[in-house]
DNA sequence: TCTGGTCAAGGTGGT
DNA sequence: ACCACCTTGACCAGA
């Protein structure tokens, strides 16, 4: 079991995530921005694995406009050392890297462009986890997409797309539920379809579901997890008081974290933390997990 | 130096 | 057909 927060460490000065307009698109600019992320990202590494950190989701603008047609610098090859070398230590870590590609990036959508910008997305996700030697546990989550008024027939256009992926996408490939268009029931009968891993988020699942309960939710996501796929991820998060139902919590909540940690007990899960500070409340999840032998196996793992 | 309108991208639901 | 909202941080133009 690893904990981990997504893409920004509010306590140091400096940012994996950062871009600018499109419109002030250049060359110079890109690689300047592109170096300075990456060096943040070490930083980020670094900071974590002295917290006992060791699971991280990267921001998809650490290259920003990536898969952009404005994009023609040849940042693979531009960088391809220093991936490789941050890659070495993440893995000399043993460091878990999720990726999530925002909502724009859709599979499922019935507009060929969309789907092939989507696709282009995903081919430059994959290409930065390889860059990085990180291997088939590494993954990049993401939703099934849009309903268009008919769920069957957008799951359906999901698997046939899904199935005309390169497999250099597939294999990071994961699907996630999320709180409004398909549920987990949803993903697991498309994992049924494809192979594909389902990711469990917790929170999205209490928010939409079909009356499954969370414990059986858990057993069926892992299963569709296999050997290469590593062990199976969550998101976790809780529900924030003030916001509509689904909004993300601004800490922690540490005894619905507890009852969570108590139904998960009979399965190992890397727990990403879906809350809004970040790291902090990742130093809380760990300290409440310093008796928990799932916990003390992952740091051994190294 | 500060502020707030705006940012590549889509989907959904209300009108 | 059109618009606000979803959700997010931060860019950046203008004060």
């Amino acid at each position: 079991m690893r904990i981990g927060y997504p893409c920004i460490n509010r306590r140091l000065d400096c940012t994996s995530a950062k871009k600018f307009r499109l419109a002030s698109f250049n060359d110079e600019r890109f690689f300047t921005t592109v170096s300075g992320n990456l060096s943040c990202f070490r930083q980020i590494l670094a900071w974590n694995v002295t917290h006992n950190i060791l699971f991280f989701r990267i921001s998809s603008d650490i290259i920003p406009f990536a898969s952009h047609p404005v994009c023609s610098a040849p940042w693979q090859e531009h960088f391809s050392e220093e991936l490789e070398r941050i890659g070495h230590s993440i893995r000399d870590a043993g460091i878990r890297i999720s990726m999530h590609p925002d909502q724009f990036i859709i599979l499922n959508s019935p507009d060929e462009r969309i789907v092939s910008r989507s696709v282009d997305e995903l081919a430059y996700h994959a290409t930065l986890l390889d860059l990085m030697g990180l291997g088939t546990q590494a993954k990049i989550q993401l939703h099934v997409g849009g309903r268009y008024g008919d769920s069957q027939e957008s799951i359906a256009r999901f698997v046939r797309v899904y199935d005309t992926l390169d497999p250099a996408i597939r294999r990071h490939l994961v699907i996630e539920n999320d709180e409004t268009r398909f549920s987990a029931t949803d993903c697991l009968e498309i994992s049924e379809q494809t192979g594909i891993p389902v990711l469990l988020d917790v929170f999205h699942h209490a928010c939409y579901n079909n009356g499954e309960e969370m414990g059986d939710m858990l057993d069926a996501t892992g299963r569709t997890w296999g050997a290469a796929d590593g062990i199976p991820m969550v998101d976790y998060s809780s529900q924030h008081p003030a916001k509509r139902p689904g909004g993300h919590a601004e800490h922690i909540d540490l005894s619905d974290f507890r009852q969570f940690l108590e139904l998960s007990q009979p399965f190992d899960r890397d727990i990403m933390l879906e809350i809004k500070d970040k790291e902090t409340s990742a130093l809380a999840a760990i300290s409440l997990l310093q008796k928990d032998p799932r916990f003390e196996r992952g740091i051994g793992r190294g």
